[in-house]
DNA sequence: TTAAGTGCAAATTATTTGCAGTAAG
DNA sequence: CTTACTGCAAATAATTTGCACTTAA
């Protein structure tokens, strides 16, 4: 029933994205989608989540259809560190929380919307390009 | 004459960060601030720069000092792109153009005050952290 | 049937680390 | 002196790539 529900939004969201339902890419499709909420993911954790869900799909599909997923639209690649991509479910311009010392990556002020943070004033991107997006990340570090 | 005043500015710059100024970190220190100008780096770029300089210092110690640099204060370190760091001399919270396709990093909106960026509603660090800093990052693609 | 996708292992790339010398305070 | 720094080569770690199958359309 569950199942079932994640497989059927999981099928739409790759529709919606013009990318082909293949078995890997249902399975992943299921795993970042199909609960209908949004999360953030590295390769290592969707790869994880896949062994969790006791399919196989080689890491390297892993890699490779996330970047199919973002060229798609269906993802938004975030950089907040050298040595991990993450992925966002949320294609949206939006702010994260990024803590320096565990890695973790959440959103920020989504806690209603007092907090919603705005970037004004943004310069006009330089002639000849436009801008794809703005990344806002507040680093934190313990205190 | 140059010369001379771009290793006292180098040197008083490793001074304040509280760097021993050693001869690797002085000739990098005087690439990086001697002429008195902000500049983006990677390790790979400052390599050439040394090279160009005809002096020799070893790429690890490259990296390596620009980590103790960004540790110190002196540098601020900024994550673009996974596969590549950047090093920026003025260490002041302001955001970046960042070029996709080139890899290219500039300040943005420091084409005089009507462009300045503002980032406006911070939420609260969560609690336990606090703010290190805030990244904003415009990306461009051309048209 | 055919262009795109997958799995696996090997390759790549930026960066880090171990360690034996060197040098700064 | 003695603790930190440097150079070099080898090691890492995330990601990409090459290539022989598969599979979706």
């Amino acid at each position: 029933m569950t199942q079932m529900q994640d497989r059927r939004r999981a099928e739409a969201w790759l529709q919606s994205g013009g990318v082909r339902p293949t078995r890997p890419r249902m399975l992943l499709a299921a795993l970042l989608v199909g609960d209908g909420r949004h999360r953030h993911v590295t390769a290592e954790s969707l790869v994880d989540a896949v062994k969790d869900s006791g399919e196989k799909v080689a890491v390297a599909t892993v890699y490779n259809t996330l970047k199919a997923f973002s060229d798609a639209g269906l993802l938004r690649e975030i950089t907040v560190n050298g040595t991990r991509s993450y992925f966002d479910t949320d294609t949206s311009n939006h702010a994260h929380f990024y803590w320096e010392d565990t890695g973790e990556l959440a959103d920020a002020g989504n806690d209603g919307a007092e907090h919603q943070i705005a970037v004004s004033n943004l310069p006009p991107a330089p002639s000849g390009t436009e801008i794809s997006k703005v990344d806002v990340v507040i680093r934190l570090r313990r205190t």
